[in-house]
DNA sequence: ATAATAGTGTCTTTTAGACAATATCAC
DNA sequence: GTGATATTGTCTAAAAGACACTATTAT
């Protein structure tokens, strides 16, 4: 691979970081979990969660225990994908640093756990969070997931995994209209997604609203793709 | 960042790489670069193009500098994006090395350059290449950057990049056909691409064909997105 | 009954797909 | 003329979008 003899510990050496960003539906809004940095560099700047890769993990286990660290659930229901590498040379002032971000997408979640290395890990709207400076370059990561985020529900069927386990019409249109920032046509959208094959599957039970008819209740169905896609006006 | 305070100076180090699934048309066919490696682990295994990400350069520069040094071609007509990066433990049993890798699409190149640490740079077709058992993970990246040429060419108008600047409505239809290995009506492709807008703009010149009507040219238009899709199937 | 949300039906417009018909070249 | 490829036209089917209408609850 080397296209002159190279040996790569004759170098200073690179750490590999994964940097997360946490996707969760709360009260009608998307929010990404974010917290602030205990300790230099960007001391007290809010961050996306992350950890050093260590020798022997992979990239993906390490994403998860990140995952699991932060938000105290089980990985099982929460959807995970790479989502890009970052790795400017002074992006981190300390070293150079290689990071792989990761896009964890998952139905409401609890408060975030705070443990000792980090402070005051918390649910942010995605509106209020593009808006902060971000420590590092964690701004341009968190668009960039976001913006994978928008386009993934495009093209598959993602979006029930912003939704509990059992979920209405309504509750999924609610996903699609947060992460979009745009209202669908009730009517329309109901239609598209029950002549989706295998996109939900009815439970046959219902769940009443706190106003009007009470709303039938689906279970995420097998289908991964979207054929046609969902169309994002 | 850390959740325990770890300092990575403290654990052997990481090496960072890149590597590219440099795609090209020719002769109709889609075809990858591909050379045999030179010296240990896998010698004489076909593999990708690579190399290491030194430490004052970038991830894209480095992706840039390899595609620039096997193909001899400036890189300015050539679409490179990010593809994934891959960390497995054992991925290179010299050390921990983590690869970046990149998908480069570009119309009909020269054959590659040799150059003294890499040994039969070739132009293979995908079907065969994909047969093969390449060094490393290449085999799982090769495939990976297929998949994600086959969809990007769906939602985008980067199809185009596989055709010189000027093209034809049947050159551009081939580019499909070769990577989605499936025939398009040329009637209904043409009426799409073209109701499109910013797709393409025509040149107002023809060329003459080995048989038939000349066909007229188009160049690439602004447009980056395609809304809705062309679909596959 | 009224308000509110869920869900159905219908009509129009857009797009896809099949495929016939015409155009323009080489020979 | 024939054969080949390019390009246009036409018809049908599928899907999207607008929106009226019906259904089922709480108050």
């Amino acid at each position: 691979m080397p296209k002159k003899p190279y040996d790569p510990r004759a170098f200073p050496p690179f750490a590999v970081t994964v940097d997360l960003v946490i996707l969760t539906m709360r009260e009608g809004q998307l929010h990404v979990l974010l917290l602030d940095r205990a300790a230099a560099p960007f001391k007290g700047r809010p961050a996306l969660p992350g950890g050093f890769v260590r020798p022997t993990k992979n990239l993906l286990t390490s994403a998860q225990e990140v995952l699991a660290a932060k938000t105290g659930v089980s990985i099982a229901p929460i959807h995970l994908e790479q989502l890009a590498t970052y790795g400017e040379p002074k992006r981190d002032p300390r070293m150079r640093v290689v990071s792989v971000a990761w896009l964890a997408l998952a139905a409401n979640l609890p408060e975030p756990i705070a443990d000792p290395e980090t402070t005051n890990p918390r649910w942010v709207p995605i509106d209020e969070a593009s808006q902060l400076r971000l420590a590092f370059d964690h701004g341009q990561i968190l668009s960039d997931g976001v913006e994978r985020a928008r386009s993934r529900i495009e093209y598959t069927t993602l979006a029930t995994h912003f939704c509990d386990d059992e979920f209405t019409m309504s509750e999924l249109r609610g996903v699609y209209e947060a992460v979009w920032g745009q209202v669908l046509d009730p009517a329309n959208f109901d239609r598209k997604i029950r002549t989706t094959v295998d996109f939900v599957v009815p439970t046959g039970d219902s769940r009443k609203q706190l106003k009007g008819r009470p709303a039938r209740t689906y279970k995420r169905g097998p289908a991964k793709d979207l054929q046609p896609p969902i169309r994002r006006s």
